[in-house]
DNA sequence: GGCAAGGGTTGACGTGGATCAAACCGATAC
DNA sequence: GTATCGGTTTGATCCACGTCAACCCTTGCC
């Protein structure tokens, strides 16, 4: 029977950035094995969210970012009359929580799309790390900076492209995604409802739906239910470039 | 004739933080005097930037990021067709360039409404110096946080609201930002076109100007051209919370 | 097995905003 | 003064996407 020393965390178990495969993805990149080490000293554990719990919800006091360790996540942002927009999905070895820093109050809800597991980095003493270990500290800024940047690549999508180039924008960025950690590129299993994936792309359900379907009569994709294949990449890349007037 | 002992700059100026009436706003926020001092010592100096120059280039090297002391700036996004995606507009005391930290390259266009003058802060020196300056560091981590979430909103904007929701919550917000100056939060002059307004909104110039003329009808604004005058701030707020669906 | 519930697809129809086109306005240039 | 030009306004028409509604498929429960 096996003991359980470190028994910090609901899971039973120390996160270990320095055994984790997707080390490459997060926080760690470009570390030395030793500065990994010093990171891992402070992941305050893990913590398991179930299939439509929530991470964290808009309002709630900003104490620590998390590293996803499994599974996958949406963040949105709600209305008073409520209205929701999905800001984005986060996987494996993203960073969640970081809208939190400014007010040090959570400004979007996150919400689990499968059960998953995320590792909890108390926020005061990844910023005393980062002082002191130079590597740690850039990483962290390139992980925020990447974050505005995806983010002005949705206000790309949601302000100047057609339907069909959004939906094409977003199974790429999911392909791409998906083959950065190993799994295959071209045939995927889709975490989100129809409905979140309108409302991230800022469509309703039906539209994306109809775009599907287009795609699959054009042989683009197949599609059945929530489980996707690619059979045209560059089909789809070429929607991308110059679909909205075919000048 | 007076001697320009500092002449390192453009403007023949140092930048000095501690006598910048925009450092509530700005970087220097929450730092002691002699933190400040710290900082002046680091910013490169000003640069001027014309009216219609770009003050950086998506593709450009990312060497430092820049405090806006005077005028104002849109960024954009282009896409290979030619479409144009502006991301953002930015006023005094604001920080730009943080899109470049992610791959060392800009990813927008920086370009200057009017006139402008902008501090310039070299970001390794930045990164230097927030390792040593505890308030400095978290200040730099809140202006990204508040990047981020000011991305959310406008996500929000284009993905889930109608025409003359989008011009409300815009025009709000500048009221807002304008305040936080010193200046009437109720008559402005709009340093960009209707068709940088309508890029940001997601709309076309013609929409924006539809809806200018609608709020007009409707006694909430008088609009003169680029001059705006904001009559009844509480029916802009309230046409933001419950038009979608008056139900 | 039947049946309920939640998600997805498909069709018919309506509409908000895009598109196209003309005119207007305020600057600056001559 | 007139011409020019970039930006803006306004009207007429069009179409991509939203809305509403029916139906289907899958899963889980009794």
């Amino acid at each position: 029977m096996q003991m359980k020393a470190t028994a910090i965390t609901p899971t039973g178990l120390k996160a270990v950035c320095s055994q984790c495969n997707l080390r490459e993805l997060c926080l760690p990149f470009g570390l030395t094995g030793e500065e990994i080490d010093r990171l891992d000293e402070l992941v305050a554990g893990r913590r398991k969210v179930r299939r439509q719990h929530h991470l964290y919800s808009a309002g709630a006091p900003f104490e620590a970012i998390y590293a996803i360790r499994a599974g996958s996540f949406k963040t949105d942002v709600l209305l008073e009359d409520g209205r929701e927009q999905v800001t984005g999905f986060q996987m494996t070895g993203e960073i969640l929580g970081l809208d939190g820093i400014s007010s040090e109050t959570h400004s979007c809800n996150a919400t689990a799309l499968e059960d998953s597991e995320v590792c909890v980095i108390p926020f005061g003493q990844l910023e005393e790390l980062s002082r002191q270990v130079e590597s740690l500290q850039h990483q962290f800024h390139k992980v925020m900076s990447r974050e505005i940047v995806r983010d002005h690549g949705v206000m790309m999508l949601l302000g100047s492209m057609r339907a069909e180039e959004r939906l094409a924008a977003f199974l790429l960025n999911l392909s791409k995604r998906f083959m950065a950690r190993g799994y295959s590129p071209a045939e995927f299993h889709l975490r989100m409802t129809r409905d979140e994936i309108g409302s991230y792309l800022g469509l309703k359900l039906e539209t994306v739906s109809r775009a599907f379907s287009k795609f699959q009569d054009e042989g683009l994709v197949a599609v059945h239910q929530k489980h996707i294949r690619i059979i045209d990449l560059e089909g789809l890349r070429r929607l991308l470039t110059h679909c909205a007037k075919q000048t």
